[in-house]
RNA sequence: UCCCCUGUAGCUCAGCUGGUAGAGCGGGUGACUGUUAAUCACUAGGUCGGCAGUUCAAGUCUGUCCGGGGGAGCCA
């Protein structure tokens, strides 16, 4: 494989003409000699490229040589005199592949918003900081399958289309082949036996249920796949399609639960900070100021652990400051959320035990009768980015919070079956991964950290 | 879904209590000692988000619809 612009700058100069790929990110031309910037992805850094105008001069050529252009450059990788680069390219032939006529390309040299830029998804990862998000992306999935694969998890692969009528997380996206023109009815309501699957389907809004399968036959599972919530929800932390981990663990308590959340956490921090380091400088500089020492921070120290009733104590101290006064029983607030990491912990905080009503039915039920196995992690500047809990494993118990709550018993007969045969405890948690993004990179919009987002009104590209 | 802000040149914005549009960057043209967001000069770009209304007169005021942003709720 032909080398990539990342390799290339990391050579020594060569003795023979090579052949280099690209597209223009910018270009400074004078009388004699004309500088150009190619990137093709690789690294944030461009190559850069130099014409000297007395030796060779294709004006025709150089007059196409616009930000965006495509080219095939020959020339020789030379020491490099500027101060920027320890390489550039002496270019002998330049080949125009594909033109961007300045005029029309969107794309200019210069910072664009966020805001113009989502408006040309198909053209901003060509800009320094997209790309570089979509760099850290790539590597970040990585480190997931490599924090667990390297734990002996195994990575199950669950449904997309769910037709289980028991998740339960969120509006669902319907899924159907009906003629939404001519729906066929019984009496006043839709027949779903009618329908592709025989009854109603949706896109899924959590692995979970599915993994706690696998967890009680292979004991360490983990999802990672797209995730779906039809909630019309506008804020800058939620997408309607998004990528969400979601490890599972038999024989693992909430403890176990905790210490693997924070030590995969850890992990995805430590690799993007060592694999990432240029992009991340990029982020450090422009998008958040002190984001790499606060993250390698994070990574040396340990999460704070607090239950939610002692969170809430700390919380009272201070009521006058919230718009919302926090009280035993109601869940936690945004402010709240931002107050326990920001001013209190000041770094990631691990918030466990909350009352049973203000969570799922399948969490774990503590000794008082109050509080269940739960756990939130909360980082700064983002707040929720994990829940988890420990399941509950006994029969009984789960039956009855399933008829609590007013929920089917025969919608979950295969998880009641978990219970029936073999139970065992387990634990697990889910991580929106671009939330994780989110918080490594600083990017302050969700919007900017999947390539193409999905929300209320938007799916476009 | 609720609250607040906002929509003016390709981009980012200015435009006062109503009197028919400006800057920087980008583009084009030219100049220029190897430049790094190069520099310098000249130049062309606008149905002021859509529709309706008030007024002699609307970018400016009012209503409404549609974008965009921030916050809240829901959550990951």
């Amino acid at each position: 494989m032909r080398p990539s612009i990342k390799e290339i700058l990391l050579m020594n100069p060569d003795t023979d003409t090579r052949t280099v790929y690209g597209w223009v990110r910018t270009k400074r031309d004078s009388k004699n000699v004309c500088f150009f910037e190619l990137s093709d992805g690789s690294c944030l850094k461009n190559l850069q490229v130099i014409v000297d105008k007395e030796k060779y001069n294709p004006d025709d050529i150089l007059a196409k040589l616009t930000t965006g252009a495509g080219v095939e450059v020959d020339g020789l990788l030379v020491e490099s005199p500027g101060a920027n680069q320890s390489v550039e390219l002496q270019a002998s032939e330049i080949r125009i592949l594909g033109e961007a006529p300045a005029e029309s390309y969107p794309l200019q040299k210069k910072r664009h918003s966020f805001e113009f830029l989502r408006d040309i998804a198909h053209l901003r990862p060509r800009t320094n900081a997209l790309g570089a998000v979509t760099r850290v992306r790539s590597t970040a999935s990585f480190a997931v399958h490599r924090f667990f694969q390297d734990r002996g998890f195994y990575y199950i692969h669950t449904p997309i289309i769910s037709a289980s009528d028991c998740e339960g997380a969120g509006e669902m996206f319907q899924v159907t082949t009906m003629d939404l023109n001519n729906i066929p009815k019984t009496g006043g309501s839709v027949d779903y036996t009618h329908d592709f699957f025989g009854k109603s389907a949706a896109l899924t809004v959590s692995g979970q249920l599915e993994a706690e399968i696998y967890a009680l036959s292979h004991s360490n599972v983990y999802t990672f796949g797209p995730t779906f919530r039809a909630e019309n929800s506008n804020t800058a932390r939620h997408l309607a399609e998004f990528w969400m981990i979601e490890p599972e663990m038999a024989f693992c308590s909430l403890d176990g639960n905790m210490d693997t959340a924070e030590d995969f956490i850890k992990y995805v921090i430590g690799y993007i900070l060592e694999h990432c380091a240029e992009d991340m400088e990029l982020f450090n500089k422009f998008i958040e100021k002190g984001i790499v020492d606060s993250l390698a921070s994070v990574v040396n120290s340990e999460f704070h652990r607090v239950t939610y009733t002692d969170a809430m104590k700390e919380l009272e101290k201070n009521k006058a400051k919230f718009e919302f006064e926090p009280s035993w029983g109601v869940d936690l607030q945004s402010e709240h959320e931002k107050y326990l990491t920001e001013q209190v912990f000041k770094g990631p905080v691990i918030v466990t035990d909350y009352p049973k009503d203000i969570k799922a039915f399948y969490m774990k039920m503590n000794d008082d009768g109050k509080t269940v196995r739960a756990m939130d992690v909360l980082v700064p500047r983002l707040g929720e980015i994990i829940g988890g809990s420990q399941r509950e494993d006994s029969l009984e118990k789960l039956t009855a919070r399933i008829n609590d709550m007013g929920l089917e018993e025969k919608d979950y007969w295969w998880y009641l079956d978990l219970r029936r045969y073999g139970s065992v405890p387990h634990s697990g948690f889910g991580l929106g991964f671009e939330r994780l993004i989110q918080y490594m990179t600083g990017m302050q919009n969700i919007r900017d950290v999947i390539p193409f987002p999905r929300t209320v009104h938007n799916a476009e590209f």
